[in-house]
DNA sequence: AGCTATTGATAAGG
DNA sequence: TCCTTATCAATAGCT
């Protein structure tokens, strides 16, 4: 019923699935509407896009629970108590996930070993082992990042005192020429001869960098 | 969409509208299943006539139930009573409880390290070292248990070698003297001058006895 | 969002 | 309930 037939399979062009559903959604709400004031009859019609969108239709003068409940009379199938089931053995499933998880966590911090047969100590001494050396490895990395890191930044603050430095005996002429020269040849060494007053304050390592 | 235009109203002669229900409900649920292949929909229709005849819908791969699931999700409103409501929270929380203690493993693990604060692998160490301490403690513990169980068994081998020893002599008289003086001069080394035919079979040491 | 050619749904009748 | 068919309604493809 258009300008031209379509088969009916998933529409693969995202917009024009869109509309179409926009479309038909409209109308089969229409249609809801209408057997419902045509055949007196009950209708609820549930409807999500593939977007996730919902719309619904109740039939006046009841409600979707009202037609629940009639549909479970109906069909002998238990929308209630599956439901309640369904959430029943969830919990148990996942209360059981938890309890071996909780248990595990325990053996690995020490706790309740003396149920342990001793063969299955060795894998959990083996988790242990393993998982103090991937901390430390880790700890070692920070460190090695947080040493660089101040090695930078005190290169770099050597670089903007020395340059400091320059700029006040290019501005005022009461600074000793000797102190001048004495920066150009001890390389390296030469902030400590800067007066603190020179010295730009080193900023916070950036300890977030990885967070 | 017929011979005829049609008021949209309840149609008063009982037969038409029996077979307007017919005709419309297939047309309805055929629209159903088209959007829910067409568009990707998913799809929950109940109807019932005028008679109390029910007819569904639910696009494949859904359940009622699950539909409506969501149905409360993207609407707010409560299908199902408190005991419901109650389950779900139980099954939020424990799964809630369930992720954090995957968390704690995975760390314990020595996994997804680099998502902590260096400050944060200070307890994770300290739990480790903790646990390995634990764990070879309980090993050795064991490794004592097990030594001791061996004394005894040896000794209860010596004694009941002993006894069998003896017998032998009050039954035939062709045991030489001087064996029997043997065991009670040389005390704990005398099980090594038995005959092998007279030693008493260790039992396995009890491994399961905290199991 | 509108427009319209075209298909689809269905009212009436058998 | 099912078939047929005239007729109206829904909508696919475009803009």
């Amino acid at each position: 019923m258009g300008r031209g037939k379509i088969e009916i399979k998933r529409i693969e062009n995202s917009t024009n699935r869109q509309v179409t559903y926009s479309k038909r959604r409209g109308g089969i709400l229409k249609k809801a509407k209408e057997i419902t004031i045509l055949c007196d009859a009950e209708v609820s019609l549930v409807v999500f896009s593939s977007t996730g969108k919902m719309s619904e239709y109740s039939s006046p003068s009841t409600t979707l629970v009202k037609i629940l409940d009639r549909y479970q009379k109906a069909s002998g199938k238990k929308l209630w108590d599956a439901k309640h089931e369904f959430l029943s053995n969830e919990v148990e499933r996942i209360k059981k996930e938890n309890d071996s998880m909780q248990i595990k966590l325990r053996h690995l911090k020490g706790e309740d070993l003396t149920s342990l047969h001793p063969k299955e100590l060795i894998p959990i001494e083996e988790a242990l082992d393993n998982g103090l050396a991937n901390v430390r490895a880790r700890q070692m990395e920070f460190l090695r990042t947080l040493k660089k890191n101040e090695r930078n930044l005190e290169d770099e603050n050597k670089r903007l005192s020395y340059i400091l430095h320059q700029q006040q005996i290019s501005m005022g002429g009461n600074v000793r020429e000797a102190d001048h020269h004495g920066y150009l040849q001890k390389g390296r060494d030469y902030p400590s001869q800067i007066p603190f007053a020179f010295r730009v304050q080193p900023i916070q390592p950036n300890l977030h960098q990885n967070k």
